[in-house]
DNA sequence: AACAATTCAATCGTACACAATATAAAAAGC
DNA sequence: GCTTTTTATATTGTGTACGATTGAATTGTT
């Protein structure tokens, strides 16, 4: 058995694991979106399904959950509480009575208007270029597509 | 009114953000980890103090969430189920009684053998050279280093 | 047609995450 | 010395996340 490497232990140390980076860059993104959000009325995750319901609209639950990666534990109170603001609809479908089709209200889609604000906002906050941006985040998306195969996670 | 350009809101698509890549890739990350992670009876943030104290034991409170980015509202609870678990004493400090200091048990020192199996089998389920998972991470922290600050997180 | 298997949403329990507030100890200012 | 301010932790309330289970609806198979 050979010694150890000199700096024992170091996959062990926090700021060598690229998952404490990208769990506490998704905290800090966090962090930026909140004023931002709260003039929408809405929370990061609530975003990302209007973000789903903008490109379009009348989607089944399970369709955003496999966007998002979220599944109906997560979105049903998520999804009640964008009703309850007034945003969406829910309703059953006709054809297949198991699933629940998500709308947007008049309001859900004027709030589109408003939201149009926060993407170059977020670009000014983390002072970089589109070209660089850009390329992590398609680094980071295939690394994420990686895992989630590896976990057993159906893509899109 | 003209036409809408070729890639109206292209700003507003889920998949042009860097912010939900980075999102879904923490949620990636957490499902590959969930599985190395149970075995040790740990969650992903209790796993996270518990590589700070493997570092350096007996830290306080706030000194976990500054390296963690975490406040006391989320540690606190986290911390009194790993004092539960055995894995970690909590002891107020006695120059500063504000401060509660963080203490490995026996059992919690032990508990480290176990944990060195965590990062390699990270390492093959990203399917990534170590070069790359390494710019990658240093990419995003730095991203994230710059995003705190924006916020007006004091960094470490 | 009948029934087993699958699918979809909802529900429940556990565990973060953070804002806002409370409380108590320590430090600073006068 | 005493008040004010700051600092460290704890508490409460709201909102995710996800595993496991349930129940209703659809599909597949015989």
């Amino acid at each position: 058995m050979a010694r150890k490497p000199p700096s024992a232990d170091s996959l062990l140390q926090l700021d060598n694991q690229i998952c404490f980076a990208v769990y506490s860059a998704s905290h800090a993104f966090n962090r930026v979106y909140k004023p931002l959000l709260d003039r929408l009325g809405l929370t990061y995750p609530q975003y990302l399904v209007m973000l789903v319901l903008w490109e379009r609209d009348g989607v089944a639950v399970k369709e955003i959950g496999e966007r998002l990666y979220l599944d109906s534990g997560t979105l049903t109170p998520l999804l009640k509480r964008l009703e309850q603001a007034g945003l969406i609809k829910r309703a059953r479908s006709t054809e297949d009575e198991r699933q629940v089709l998500i709308g947007l209200t008049a309001q859900g889609q004027t709030l589109k208007d408003k939201a149009r604000a926060v993407p170059p906002s977020i670009l000014a906050a983390s002072q970089c270029s589109v070209a660089e941006l850009t390329a992590i985040r398609d680094e980071i998306a295939a690394l994420r597509d990686r895992l989630n195969a590896m976990a057993g996670v159906n893509g899109r």
